[in-house]
DNA sequence: TGTCAGCTTACCTATATGGTCAAATAGGCA
DNA sequence: TGCCTATTTGACCATATAGGTAAGCTGACA
């Protein structure tokens, strides 16, 4: 149970939500790419992508000095997927219209 | 963003998934019989049980004295099950087997 | 070797959150 | 009313974690 509130921890922040929103729709991005796209620190995404890769969310790979990320958990479609449309329907039953940026996560 | 991080957060404390899985195991339940079942306090069973219904996920219903909980939001169920799915298919790549009290949240 | 770009790590601070204890509340009943 | 059971809430404490700054590391290249 502790290690299914892990993988639900690992999902429950908005930003490594951000950088695997990007790398679902880019495919494949340098750390300076999801940076300069998200407007965050290196620092900061340096470490939120070290946490989704010690949990095998993301893998990377080194070209020179510049080190590209990828998905590598085929499950994260899916229970985004799942919890955005729940999400829609929720807000949907109080009248509130959420706008389609929701799919893409 | 920040509301699926939001959703995801709820279900990312171990206390919260017992709760939801007594609750989906037993469909109806007071919060004394959650409170013995889980070997936990009122004080927290109560907390985070105001927390889930807080975010729509359970719902309760008075009776007498006691007060009865119950979940609500029928995306619960596939959430968690996409979750267990995968992490059992990403310890078993490490060649560990994971026992089947995953299933049940 | 020195230097630079790209990325990571260490350390710190502020904030969020879970648990506990104790007090408060609500319904049932004498 | 007063008391009991069932549950909730508030105050407080301890831990966890996200982000910032600055220093460290790695590969490319002169």
């Amino acid at each position: 149970m502790e290690r299914i509130a892990d993988r639900f921890r690992l999902l429950s922040d908005p930003t490594r939500l951000r950088l695997v929103n990007e790398l679902h729709a880019s495919g494949e991005l340098t750390v300076g790419e999801l940076v300069e796209r998200l407007g965050i620190s290196y620092a900061s995404a340096s470490k939120q992508l070290a946490l989704l890769r010690a949990h095998g969310t993301v893998a990377r790979r080194r070209e020179g000095t510049k080190i590209f990320y990828r998905i590598v958990d085929p499950s994260l479609d899916e229970v985004c997927t799942v919890v955005c449309r729940s999400l829609r329907e929720h807000w949907a039953s109080w009248g509130i219209e959420i706008d389609a940026a929701l799919d893409e996560s």
